[in-house]
DNA sequence: ATGCAAATGATAATTGTTCTTATTTGCGTT
DNA sequence: AACGCAAATAAGAACAATTATCATTTGCAT
């Protein structure tokens, strides 16, 4: 367990509450949580949790650039691991999986739009809305 | 004024509050309004409308296709006219000003990588938040 | 072991949005 | 032009996601 020097690193005390999330994100099926995700599966862990303490270590580890923060629609933010490299999202409509991509040919494309229109690309966030194939999806066309 | 018509083949009534939001998006400077926004810009108008019904009115135009609706970060909805042709946007995090644009190989490469992945697009969202370069814009580089 | 700043948990507060309900309004029909 | 009634409205309560408050607890350097 390499966890307690993430934290240090990021400046930040190792609590058990921090490890547990930390642990949470590296050993979850699902990559993509929110933070009532994360708070209910700690309660079934046996954790005895605050959720406004999850709400708190999630924004900072987000700070902390160890998770990353999205806004699909839907209202609620969802965070995942940040493992350096970039990629977009198709969120299925159906049961809520979350794929991710990459492709380099939209990330030139983007830069070469923002460079026309003159502006400096701070951030950006691609989500496709889709129905997924997977076995457990409730669509299954 | 052709602003009845509209609402009537929505099957709505003609109403004064649903008047009034659709001419303030028809000559708005900023295409793109928050429920907040419209509700302020009514009341400064001196109209005398509720906060409720605007988010009434502002779903029902989106049902409508009168309106499209958008979900920034900064969690608020913001809405715009619906004018048929589909586009992203950058906003900026300056200011909040949104620009629009369409990009044909964006859109083309979306729909090859969602089904190569298995997926049949539904929806998407393109956001790239950005510095903009208008003078009224408080970061001006 | 001790002390103190940092972190936590419980709960209140905030924010954006939707629901409820009593009242009002648009509009087809006299 | 007045009537009637379903549809729409305004005000405020309710709600969900998130953040702030604050008294208590904990990590960790001494």
């Amino acid at each position: 367990m390499h966890q307690p020097e993430h934290l240090k690193n990021a400046g930040l005390k190792s609590t058990l509450p921090r490890l547990k999330v930390l642990d949470l994100f590296e050993n979850s099926e699902e990559r993509h949580l929110s933070a009532e995700d994360v708070y209910k599966q700690l309660l079934n862990s046996g954790e005895d949790v605050g959720l406004a303490t999850v709400y708190r270590v999630l924004t900072q580890f987000e700070q902390a650039g160890l998770l990353v923060r999205h806004h699909f629609e839907g209202g609620k933010s969802v965070f995942e691991l940040n493992q350096g490299e970039h990629h977009d999202h198709i969120v299925c409509l159906q049961c809520g999986h979350v794929e991710e991509f990459y492709d380099a040919a939209i990330e030139t494309r983007q830069e070469k739009v923002a460079t026309e229109l003159g502006f400096a690309i701070r951030d950006h966030s691609l989500h496709i809305y889709a129905d997924c194939i997977r076995k457990k999806c409730p669509h299954r066309p």
